[in-house]
DNA sequence: GGATTGACGTGTC
DNA sequence: AGACACGCCAATC
């Protein structure tokens, strides 16, 4: 597939330090693609089928919540590797967003 | 090939 | 602040 916007938001999310974590918007708006915001959330859909394997679970909307858990393995694994990386999850929200948020557009 | 859905975002009530 | 509506585009049915 040369789907090169998944592909960009493949490198985008890899980019991503650790205990970072992004949205959406940020990410397609970081590919010019600010209201298909949806394009992102089907690469990272794909994320799961593609390779390597892309640290999805730091990646949230744009309300730092936790919106796509239940599509990991275990659903409690996204939010077990964002407090790991010192990330604060509470009811699937990620607490200081604010302060965790990286922004793809600073880096790229 | 039309209709439906979706890991979203922003605006409005 | 919570709920509802619209937009946008791709994949699936």
């Amino acid at each position: 597939m040369d789907a090169n916007f998944y592909e960009q938001v493949y490198e985008v999310v890899r980019l991503i330090p650790k205990g970072r974590v992004t949205s959406y918007g940020a990410i397609a708006k970081a590919l010019g693609a600010a209201k298909s915001s949806r394009m992102v959330g089907h690469a990272m859909a794909y994320a799961g089928s593609a390779s390597p394997k892309i640290p999805a679970h730091r990646v949230v909307n744009s309300s730092g919540l936790l919106t796509g858990r239940f599509h990991f393995s275990p659903p409690t694994l996204m939010q077990e590797l964002l407090e790991e990386e010192g990330i604060i999850v509470a009811n699937d929200k990620i607490k200081n967003f604010k302060k965790v948020f990286w922004d793809p557009l600073q880096e790229i």
